[in-house]
DNA sequence: TTTATAACCAACTAAAATACTAGGTATTAT
DNA sequence: ATAATACCTAGTATTTTAGTTGGTTATAAA
């Protein structure tokens, strides 16, 4: 699994349907300026993550789109595997050129630890990461900073 | 944090140092012939492990490569932000692009996102993949498939 | 029924990151 | 001395990422 900017991309994107899923649909050329992203690459981004069946779509006016299922039902994993392709991983193929096994352990333990990643990921979901930093949120609004205090960032909004 | 191919071939070759502890030092030519990777690429990476203090390397005929402490106080998180820049996260830059804070809150999901990925590839450490591996290894080792089994590949040794 | 808004699509281009090449110098065991 | 190795820099090729252009279709609303 790999973890690119395009990854950041899509899972932001995808959060912001998330946040939003009280309205009907979110727009791309919303999404786009809130990311400061091309509207045009978004769309391919999202071409992948509908193939994958993780949005939905509607035309027209006052469409745009919405997540095709509940928050807590898509992960994180989902959504990156959807838009970033797998890292090939052709180095090594059948006994032949592995002499041994001594010499392709370090590959084997690399695939080791990218399946750990997988599971991680696999098992973060949209709507938890939300509810987590809501409770932070709440905190933050019930709980201002006295003006004078040195503020201690734990939940920066950049 | 990003996640290349960059940052695999970092952290095989720094596996296969981990795996060879017991030679005095392994050299970049043996690691760029197991990667299957230029040698000169190798070295610019091994240039960065060395400026993070990861790896020492000898010079002359005998000379290599080794750890420069145990592989137990080397996370892969330290290998891979060694080699692989961060991703840059300027889309947001103080209050002033920021208007509610509703509108970057996916930004911050995601910065939650990579902190716990961080925290996960921060405590896995090179030591303790190798001896999980070693377990499956000796598995395999001391109970081998009976020939006419339908072997169950668990350690594939690609 | 026209119009505007949005998704949806494909081909090309620009920019950035990744990987390689070529040429070295410095150190050290033999 | 010689050979093997790390160490270093500048340039190039390749691949991936991101953007541009110019469409088409569907649909809500005027």
């Amino acid at each position: 699994m790999r973890l690119t900017t395009k990854g950041r991309y899509a899972v932001t994107a995808m959060l912001d349907l998330a946040i939003n899923h009280d309205k009907e649909t979110v727009t791309l050329r919303n999404i786009a300026e809130n990311q400061k992203i091309s509207l045009s690459y978004l769309e391919q981004l999202f071409a992948k993550l509908r193939k994958q069946g993780l949005v939905k779509g509607m035309r027209g006016p006052g469409g745009g789109y919405r997540l095709s299922r509940n928050a807590d039902e898509i992960s994180i994993a989902q959504i990156i595997r959807a838009v970033d392709e797998p890292m090939e991983f052709t180095d090594c193929h059948g006994l032949e050129n592995c002499k041994g096994g001594e010499r392709c352990l370090s590959h084997h333990l690399w695939v080791q630890l990218t399946d750990q990643l997988d599971d991680f990921l696999s098992n973060i979901y949209l709507g938890a990461l939300m509810r987590e930093s809501e409770q932070a949120l709440e905190q933050r609004r019930t709980d201002p900073p006295r003006t004078g205090d040195r503020q201690k960032v734990t939940v920066p909004m950049h």
